[in-house]
DNA sequence: ACCTGAACACCGTTCAAGT
DNA sequence: ACCTGAACACCGTTCAAGT
């Protein structure tokens, strides 16, 4: 786990519709900061997922009043900013290495991926919301360094940047079906994928006969290599066109 | 828009771990129907958006108390589940045509992701929601007829048929960003993404240069193309992949 | 300047009681 | 069998009041 990237400092102007306060780090010795804010609903998000995350909680975690949080950091939604923005500080980005960037777009791929499997809930609270933060901003120029020192042209570039994102959060999706916390009743992972495959193969066969053919092709379905095989058929289909 | 598969009828097996109970489609001439619920909710959740579909809401949109529902649906989330399956009934998949599987599979992500953009919020409502009621069922062994009439092993066709969703959804999560129903207070989408651009053009450049210097492409960049983009790599990587 | 307590308008769900 | 009304334990947010 690579430290958060320290370097995008909170002196960049504000991003537009930003629903957090600007705060000063941290005035005399109060109790709180929007960093500890963000530090207690992190843990509370991973712990005991979005559902459970209210402002109430995270204020009774920091042995504080609810309404306290409050002048810190705006509203719920301006704190589920800031986390979603810390979350993205945690995937770091290599430095160009022109001659690798196939590999590097790779490896921002699977770090992208194991961080939002670290924290599962990110993914719901993601939604919607438009990635500028500090964290954010600092993610996609790295990313886009990679391309453009390649030579991948301009308009090209700025498409695979966020496809690339796409691609992962939809990979992750698929993943954390089951998976996550789950809303209500739902069973362990795998034992889910097990009671899954099980109701698919007692399916009348005459009514959905490949389903039922492929059943234990489902059952048996490896998450990380049907990813490889995404991240496979993207980069070399994109290194193609970046010739062209 | 094509009427919903009927075909898919209510005689099957109750899928594991379902939260909605069994209901006879209509007893007598009862106020309420499973049928009739999941209709108002889904109405809801297109005018209002997910954080505004409350059991009350609904309830009060059919003239009946909140408590009234239960009997028929269970639980809040088993009428999201519910609703999860008739969204996924609207997108229809055509018959295999060996000749033409490319551009089939093409079709069906096109769709999948028209019929998403008319349902924005359903995207956060499928989330931890594995797809098993009668019609994902459905919709699954169709897309799996296209590829396996076309010769594309069991394996190959498990994987692309879910990384065809997941790429799918991963791209309306990007499109969504700003759109949908914005959480609080967020500008209408494209007011949003004029601003978006004119925060990252704003950024110093020595610390953004690459960000800074697409800003212009990011500000024109077109989401259909993108996806067709994305559509092309994955299909055509696929069928190399089947050649051999 | 920073934080508390109480209040307002909501939630999902249960449960006795009605018909 | 189907539905109501009231209740329980929660929400996000505001606002006067304290220090």
């Amino acid at each position: 786990m690579p430290e958060r990237a320290a370097a995008s400092g909170s002196d960049l102007p504000p991003p537009p519709w930003s629903r957090a306060p600007q705060r000063p780090p941290r005035r005399r010795r109060d109790l709180l900061t929007q960093e500890a804010i963000v530090d207690a609903a992190l843990a509370v998000l991973d712990e005991d997922g979005l559902d459970l995350l209210s402002m109430r909680h995270v204020a009774r975690t920091l042995n504080v009043s609810a309404a306290a949080l409050y002048w810190h950091i705006g509203s719920k939604d301006g704190l589920l900013d800031l986390i979603f923005d810390r979350v993205i500080g945690e995937v770091d980005v290599p430095d160009p290495d022109p001659g690798r960037w196939q590999e590097q777009l790779k490896e921002v791929a699977r770090g992208t991926r194991s961080t939002i499997l670290a924290h599962r809930d990110v993914i719901r609270l993601s939604i919607g919301r438009i990635p500028m933060g500090p964290h954010a901003v600092r993610h996609a120029d790295r990313v886009l360094a990679i391309l453009r020192t390649a030579g991948v042209p301009d308009a090209l570039a700025v498409a695979a940047q966020q496809l690339l994102i796409s691609i992962v959060i939809g990979v992750a999706i698929d993943e954390t079906g089951g998976g996550g916390h789950p809303p209500a009743d739902q069973p362990p992972p795998h034992e889910a994928a097990a009671l899954a495959s099980d109701y698919l193969a007692s399916l009348p066969s005459d009514r959905f006969p490949h389903l039922v053919a492929v059943a234990d092709h489902i059952a048996s379905a490896n998450a990380d290599e049907r990813f490889e095989l995404l991240l496979d058929l993207f980069v070399s289909g994109l290194a193609q066109r970046a010739r062209s």
